[in-house]
RNA sequence: GCCAGGAUAGCUCAGCGGUAGAGCAGAGGACUCAUAAGCCUUUGGUCGGCGGUUCAAAUCCGCCUCCUGGCACCA
């Protein structure tokens, strides 16, 4: 059975993790697993860009071969995913043997096939930084800025790919395929991008300039260049040209910034495919940046400067949450550190920690810590009933539209409505009676609020695993598995054992002098 | 300059032709199971500006202003 095969874009290896990078994988994990929720068989793969000047310099800097800075930062990536609870199936390195064996493979074959051929180029040469100039980095005055320090002309030979040659093809298939790339504004970025002829792709390096990468299989006095070597990561890493490729192949799903969409991911890479024979991905997600307006973050908490220090202080799921809530995929969004306590204060600690807390003490108050069955089908739990049938179909929709935030606002308003259900039914009050008919309502309360919050996380476990699973563990019950038969409004809670009440979110202890 | 996205309550945003909405923040209140949480009530906006279409415009059209990003072949 095919799988649904979901990428991010593999990181450099020339850099440390910030918030990009760590929202990325978020963003990516939250599709994979709530696509594991719908039932299907999903492989998740993300990884790291290790060739390539920068990576060559920087090691030279520090006196270290290049493998060894791309172990640390391997390392580094991968702490990242362990830190956040991604939950890739694979990470892939492009130093890895089963990466640059197929990227040989594949350069060989546009070799012999006419699709890759050698011509020269003359320009400005930067010494300093090893690199062509291009005209737009001229000062205003024409003359080179200091930090290229001396700036010869020189020609040099390098491998072109016929990347022009399959423009008008690229128009035809983005025009057949309007929902190739979300959201669809992008798409048409494309397009504006093609209206202008594009030039065919210079893919190598000699090695004299460049020895840090994949050698050219037909020249090895050349190594390839960042798109040949990186881009073929998607399919490198699921056995391309094995058997098993099939099962993989082609990716439901590469989700990327906007800033590689065009033209890597949108024109390159469709081409390359094109020009090797491999079908092209169902699909590009690219999306938006992380605006920082905080430089306020060092002083609210006292010691949080970097983004990804609240994964440590408040934990995976509140990152999670955060960024997932915050963003409208595609667009920008901002981040600062008030944002971030907002959400955490409001909706994690009070609406949903609080409603666990509050719900698992009374069940253990007034029930001896069992869940206790619901007998009464008045206007409050109707009414709480439609809303959830609501929610679940409403957030499915938004799911499928990308709209993570708009499901978890819907989501929250839930979890919302158990509060308010709760002082509606007020079972503390009714606790103190003697009249049995007035202990049902508390039954009948209590265990509708145990279920309304086994729905919440149920639903919530794409974006917050954790929490699901320890909130299913307190209420006496295995972890989330499946939306088909965990989202049903059901008494599978009852008779169910629980835990004393826990503080799931803490309250940070120096919040308020914020701002 | 060209293209795209955005400009709606103090903040973050939804609404996209029919009497201005949500959450948070602020104010007041009743309660006490709970993380001084939750619940109820409430203050607050000439929907960036100017014109136009329409019985009716945040919502459609034109012009303008201000943010954000992209404009390749990083050879």
């Amino acid at each position: 059975m095919k799988k649904f095969y979901i990428t991010t874009a593999i990181d450099y290896a020339n850099g440390k993790p910030h918030l990009g990078h760590a929202y990325e994988k978020v963003l990516t994990d939250v599709i994979a697993r709530s696509r594991r929720m719908m039932g299907e068989e999903v492989h998740f793969l993300t990884g790291l860009d290790e060739h390539g000047q920068k990576v060559q310099q920087t090691a030279r800097n520090r006196g270290i071969e290049p493998i060894e800075l791309c172990d640390e930062a391997a390392r580094d990536f991968q702490a990242l995913c362990r830190d956040l609870e991604i939950s890739n199936d694979d990470f892939i390195r492009t130093t890895e043997d089963r990466h640059k064996r197929v990227v040989r493979q594949i350069l060989q074959k546009l070799y012999d096939e006419g699709q890759i051929y050698k011509a020269e180029y003359t320009g400005h040469y930067s010494t300093r930084v090893e690199q062509f100039l291009r005209e737009r980095d001229r000062n205003e005055d024409g003359e080179w800025p200091d930090e290229y320090g001396e700036v010869v002309e020189i020609t040099e030979s390098n491998y072109f790919f016929k990347l022009g040659a399959y423009q008008d093809w690229l128009i035809g298939f983005l025009n057949d395929n309007p929902d190739f790339i979300f959201p669809r504004f992008r798409q048409k970025q494309v397009l504006e991008f093609l209206k202008d002829p594009i030039n065919d792709l210079c893919i190598s390096r000699p090695v004299e300039r460049l020895a840090w990468g994949i050698p050219l299989p037909f020249d090895e006095e050349y190594v390839t260049y960042v798109w040949f070597d990186a881009l073929v990561n998607y399919i490198s890493a699921v056995g391309y040209g094995e058997e098993r490729f099939e099962d993989y192949w082609p990716a439901d799903f590469h989700v990327i910034g906007k800033d590689i969409l065009v033209p890597p991911h949108a024109v390159y890479w469709p081409i390359m495919l094109k020009a090797a024979g491999v079908p092209l991905p169902r699909a590009i997600l690219a999306h938006g940046w992380w605006l920082k307006s905080g430089q306020k973050m060092a002083k609210s908490t006292g010691n949080i400067v970097d983004p990804l220090d609240l994964i440590g202080e408040f934990g995976p799921d509140a990152f999670r949450y955060f960024v997932t809530r915050e963003m409208n995929v595609g667009q920008d969004s901002n981040f600062s550190l008030d944002l971030f306590l907002s959400r955490y204060n409001s909706d994690l600690a009070n609406d949903l920690g609080n409603l666990v807390s509050r719900t698992l003490n009374m069940i253990g108050r007034y029930c001896d810590g069992t869940v206790p069955g619901a007998s009464i089908e008045g206007e409050p739990e109707s009414e709480l009933r439609a809303l959830w049938e609501e929610t679940r179909t409403g957030s499915a929709e938004l799911y499928a539209e990308m709209q993570f935030h708009a499901a978890l606002d819907k989501t929250f308003a839930f979890i919302r409505a158990i509060n308010r259900y709760a002082e509606q039914r007020s079972p503390w009050k009714l606790a103190k009676s003697a009249d049995p008919e007035d202990r049902r309502i508390v039954e009948t309360a209590l265990a509708t609020m145990a279920e309304g919050v086994r729905l919440s996380v149920a639903l919530l476990k794409p974006v917050m695993p954790g929490t699901a699973d320890r909130v299913c563990g307190l209420l006496g019950m295995t972890g989330v598995r499946e939306w088909e038969k965990d989202l049903t409004w059901s008494a599978v809670l009852e008779e169910n054992r629980t835990a004393p009440s826990e503080i799931l979110f803490p309250r940070p202890k120096s919040e308020l002098s914020g701002s």
